[in-house]
DNA sequence: TACGGAATGTTGGCATACCATCTTCCGGTC
DNA sequence: GACCGGAAGATGGTATGCCAACATTCCGTA
């Protein structure tokens, strides 16, 4: 059973079909706002862009749209999925208490080896937010979670959150950025860490939930201001 | 906003595209247990037994692959996805967290026309518990639980929830056949119920724990018993 | 000038053809 | 008889071709 206990902590599995490439491509460019909400993504454009056949193409969008990430318009192909305030709500409340829970279960179940990582990982984050790149911000917040997530044993629910993130990744890129965030993100993510090193998991799950309501507020407004700025610009 | 507010109640959207029948046929093959776990899905056989082209099996595979109901193995192809105690213990527990949620909030936000559906669903439950046809009570089972999600304005975790159902779907079928299950199963399912009638999010959260966690039990044991006849039997 | 329709272009749905790789099996040689 | 090598088959990966539906444009007629 679970032979893949630490996969997801190595490489990632260097993608060796066409399709899996094109997989990431697309969903770098989405989650990249490259291609924007409601973008349309017609296959023979794509098929220029990316330089493989409708084949290839086709499938990565079936991949994607299963994943949420595209939504298929009948009669009108697949476009970027649209993402407005309810829906965003929704993933925020179950990120909360996903991620709640694998803090929780990740402070009970801490050993010294997950106890590395997890230093490590808080290592990272923290000179992640000194640096400019948002990307960096970005990767080692994602890595924060990972860790959390993968010591807690909760795969499924990591790979769930995964998602829910690349469906808000435009607002979670904008939170991170927000400089209020930029300030209390740290030591949120720094009280997160100290729970479950004390091995603490109500401790650990309230600092998360704490953690996440911040950000989903943060998100509301950002959202909100992006929508007037939408009907302003007329799209 | 959510024009689609109610859209999962209705008859879900005939489908139009051969790739859209592929994909139900196949989920539907799995879910039922003809294309058991392990089972090499050969693109080329399947273009016999549905009648289509390549390219459409190997869309629906695509989908079907990021829904997790199936699993690529590298050089050799899709096969059904496969099922150990570790992750079905996972997603019991993502279940149970996101069912509480959501009976809370169908608790806290029961209006008088969610009133009615829910009291409809119930009573073809009870009905159901009364059939001889597992699929009637599977049925009513998930049209009771969509019920509460939709009213509870949990859109995007009833898809999650139904995705991890698909996954444990066998283990599912055997723990609603089990005849304790019967007997208990229609009790708890009544105190959900009554909770939610009597507005009290705290006592439906908790009843929905207690259900899923004996269901969790029951599972438990009916998935070693399974891998003891797996292992007797060779396969 | 305005309206209708036909021709043309765009685009997604579907089918098929080709190729590389891996497996299997058969035959020949030692 | 055993082992090795190659041919044939199986199978997934990729590319391409055809078609129907829909949108657009342009021309002819009233």
């Amino acid at each position: 059973m679970t032979n893949e206990q630490h996969a997801s902590l190595r490489i990632e599995h260097v993608p060796q079909t066409l399709r899996e490439l094109a997989v990431e491509r697309l969903r770098a460019a989405i989650m990249s706002g490259r291609f924007p909400s409601g973008y349309r993504l017609v296959e023979r454009t794509l098929v220029d862009q990316l330089g493989v056949s409708r084949s290839v193409i086709r499938e990565a969008i079936r991949y994607l749209e299963a994943e949420g990430l595209v939504e298929i318009q009948p009669r009108q192909g697949p476009i970027v999925a649209t993402l407005d305030w309810d829906k965003a709500r929704q993933i925020y409340d179950i990120r909360l208490r996903l991620e709640a829970a694998a803090a929780a279960d990740c402070a009970r179940l801490l050993d010294t080896s997950a106890r590395a990582d997890l230093q490590a990982a808080l290592q990272r984050l923290k000179e992640a937010f000194l640096s400019d790149d948002p990307q960096v911000l970005y990767d080692a917040t994602t890595r924060f979670y990972e860790v959390i997530f993968v010591t807690a044993g909760h795969h499924i629910a990591w790979e769930i959150v995964q998602r829910l993130n690349g469906r808000i990744s435009r607002l979670r890129a904008l939170t991170l950025a927000s400089t209020d965030r930029h300030v209390s993100g740290q030591a949120r993510m720094q009280r997160i860490a100290e729970a479950i090193f004390a091995q603490d998991p109500d401790r650990a799950g309230e600092a998360v939930r704490e953690h996440l309501t911040e950000a989903a507020e943060i998100a509301s407004k950002l959202l909100h201001v992006a929508n007037k700025d939408d009907q302003r610009m007329g799209q």
